[in-house]
DNA sequence: TTCATGATTGAC
DNA sequence: TCAATCATGAAA
């Protein structure tokens, strides 16, 4: 994941992501066709930036993924920062390197993800995600259910969730 | 128009 | 364990 900003560059390694597959899924926001306009970048096609505010103060950054008729998103849950580490303390107001970017509020506080991000093209700008540097096997990538589901039954427990196993190289 | 709540985080 | 804080979705 890289954003590119007047302040400067910010990168990182994608580690964690969640899927919401659309009118079907019970914790899509798009579940049964919703389509306000909180969710109006849902509807683009894939490779647009859906960003939204939750709990009234993070926002939280996913690639949209499916066509105008299948509203899906991938929700981007944490990275490894590569690059502009300093400008990312400095978003954070933080001094330790640790919670920097472990979790979907705090990776875009951490690049500078807002509402102005919201709808962006990620295949043409600033704000994009390059090809991952090594191949990764699926027995590296662990799956579980998602994170903060609560109120949608047993989609909950769909294997949606999928972290990369740490490893101390790359 | 009103009201409860959430794809979270950080402080106790 | 719990508050911050606001757009959304459902109810009225």
């Amino acid at each position: 994941l890289v954003h590119e900003t007047t302040d400067g560059k910010t990168s990182g390694l994608i580690t964690e992501t969640e899927a919401y597959i659309g009118i079907d899924d019970p914790a899509c926001h798009t579940f049964q066709g919703r389509n306000s306009e909180r969710v109006r970048s849902m509807y683009l096609d894939g490779g647009h930036a859906y960003v939204y505010l939750i709990y009234g103060m993070h926002w939280c950054f996913n690639v949209v993924t499916m066509d105008q008729n299948s509203p899906e998103a991938v929700l981007i849950r944490a990275v490894r920062p590569l690059e502009g580490i300093d400008l990312m303390f400095h978003r954070r107001h933080l001094a330790d390197t640790k919670n920097l970017t472990d979790g979907p509020g705090k990776l875009c506080e951490a690049f500078g993800i807002n509402r102005s991000c919201d709808g962006l093209d990620l295949t043409m700008g600033q704000l994009y995600i390059q090809a991952a540097p090594r191949y990764v096997s699926d027995e590296e990538v662990e799956v579980t259910g998602r994170i903060g589901i609560t109120s949608s039954g047993d989609a909950a427990h769909w294997p949606l969730r999928f972290l990369l196993l740490d490893r101390t190289s790359d």
